[in-house]
Order: C-alpha cells, then structure tokens, then sequence
DNA sequence: TTGATAATGATAACTTTATTCAATTAGAAC
DNA sequence: GTTCTAATTGAATAAAGTTATCATTATCAA
C-alpha cells in the first residue's frame, strides 16, 4: 500500500535527521495521503481537526514543510490561489492544465515535452534537475 | 522605441477602462521599463523613490497590478521568494530556466515544445490560453 | 473654471508563514 | 521500567507580503 512505503520515507528521513517521530506526525501522513490532491493547510488542518481537536495549525505548517523537505510533498502556488500541496508519492511526474474558470486541475504527462525541455536546457549548458509545466485555459467543463 | 509604444498601450487601457493618467503612473511605467527585468515591487520601490520620494509604496504596488491587468506586466512567483515582476512588451514569449543555486533565470524559447503542448491541451479538450514552463536545474556558472 | 470622482499616500488591516517559549514527550541510555 | 536530554508541540505572537481604508489631492470632461 502506497501510504505504507510513503510513511517508510518520512520514518527513514526523520531518522536519518536526527528528528523524532509523533502522534501529531503520523496522523498527519495519513490525513495527508489520504485527503484531496492539491490541499491548503486550512483545509487540512480542518480534516485532521474533527479527529484530532488537539493538534495546532503550526504542527501541520511545520509538518507540511517537513514533508516537502523529503520530497513526499510539493508546494503548488497559482496566481493568488492560496498555497496547495500535491503527495508526491505512488505518482508519475506530471504537469497540470489549470482551468482559468473553475480552477480545476488536470494532470497530464507528455514524454515528448520531457525529452525536449531536457535537450532546451542542455542547449543552454543547464543541468535540469525538476521542471514545472501549467497550461492555463478553459476546461471541458467550462467551455 | 519600445517604451513609448508600451505607453501608448497604458494609456489606451486607462482612457477605455474610465481611469485617469497621472504623473506617478507615467513616472512607475519609466522605471519599470528601464528597470531589470524581474524586479520585486520592493526593488521598483526603492528605485523610484531615488528620483521622487513623494511616491507611496501602495500606489506602486497597485500600478503593477494595473500594468499586469493590461498585458504589460507579469507576476512571477517562484518558490519562496518574493514576487517578481516582468516587463511583457517588444519580446517573444518564453520560459525560464531557474538556477538552483545562484537563482538567475534564463530566458528560453521552444517553438515544438510551444507546438506539443497545445496538441497535449487539446488531446484533453482544454482550450489552452497561455502557460508558464520552469526548468529548475544549475546554471553553466554553478557548475 | 468647475465639479464629480479617480488616484494618491500613509497607515491599518489582513493573510500566510515563521518564530517564541513553556510544557510535553520521544527515544536513547541505563 | 526509569531517567535524562533535547526535539516537538500548541498557543500565542511576530514577521513578511499584500491589500484595503480614508481623508486629501488631482485629473479631466463639461
């Protein structure tokens, strides 16, 4: 199971760091993992809240963070949309079309584009590490 | 010259939308066109302070958003760091490469990536109406 | 020149994220 | 299991960035 091998990660990565593990933590994985894709604090906080009443927004901030740190999370900041963050776990990369009327994502992957942004930034003496590719228009939906 | 033309277009804007031109608009759209590209609004600031300390931070601020409105300006937002503003008149669309280290971007321009992802967003029944591409990597001097 | 109202500038308010700090708790050592 | 050290938590607060407020000033059409 996929939040298994995620919690495996963040276990080893706090470990590794010298951190410890909690409750708090744990619980946020799995409400993490286990919430809608592309969550605001705010709502996770919330999510976890109704089963949690103790635990405080700056630990899902603070945790949020952490999680992005080993690479099990990733903030995404469109326009003057609050900040989102995506599990970055059990998934293929990909990119998103981002509808301009009801701000739905749409994840899409092009293995064509990949290879062609690689070979951009190698024409540029630039070693690609990451990239991020949004299109922004109008979806079915909203056509 | 480029900045005039620019002009034009800002004034255009302002008389069909009803608003009105004033010294402090002229004076934000010199600096901002004459300014590196990039700039946070703090830097604009700073700069136009230089030449009229008269003007206030808020009225800058809300220049910007007023030349983004229009189509002269963008907002670039990208990670933690502030936003950044980019002239967009007299160039060609393009992406960036970020360097990881140094933080420069590089500006770069494909035409079958261009090509590829208005087939990708239409394999999807997206209209797409404009995008952001952002290869993160190490520039050739971080190397 | 005048009058309606948009724009300005200073500051307050707001939003999101980071920090502080006393109390708690994890986890290693015993 | 007990003890001890230091990381973590939660609440409150600060910090940072952005936006709103409002009295005053200035634009521009009539």
């Amino acid at each position: 199971m996929i939040i298994n091998d995620a919690k495996d990660i963040f276990r080893n990565y706090i470990r590794e760091k010298g951190l410890r593990n909690t409750r708090q933590r744990e619980e946020i994985l799995d409400a993490f993992f286990s919430a809608e894709k592309h969550i605001t604090v705010e709502k996770l906080f919330a999510a976890i809240r109704i089963k949690n009443p103790d635990i405080g927004y700056a630990t899902v901030h603070r945790n949020l963070s952490l999680l992005c740190e080993c690479g099990l999370a990733e903030e995404i900041k469109i326009g003057k949309q609050k900040t989102r963050y995506e599990p970055k776990f059990g998934q293929k990369h990909h990119d998103h079309l981002i509808c301009l009327k009801c701000g739905r994502f749409i994840e899409v992957n092009d293995i064509k584009i990949e290879k062609l942004q690689d070979k951009l930034a190698e024409a540029n003496n630039f070693i690609p590490v990451k990239h991020k590719l949004e299109i922004y228009g109008i979806c079915q939906k909203c056509k």
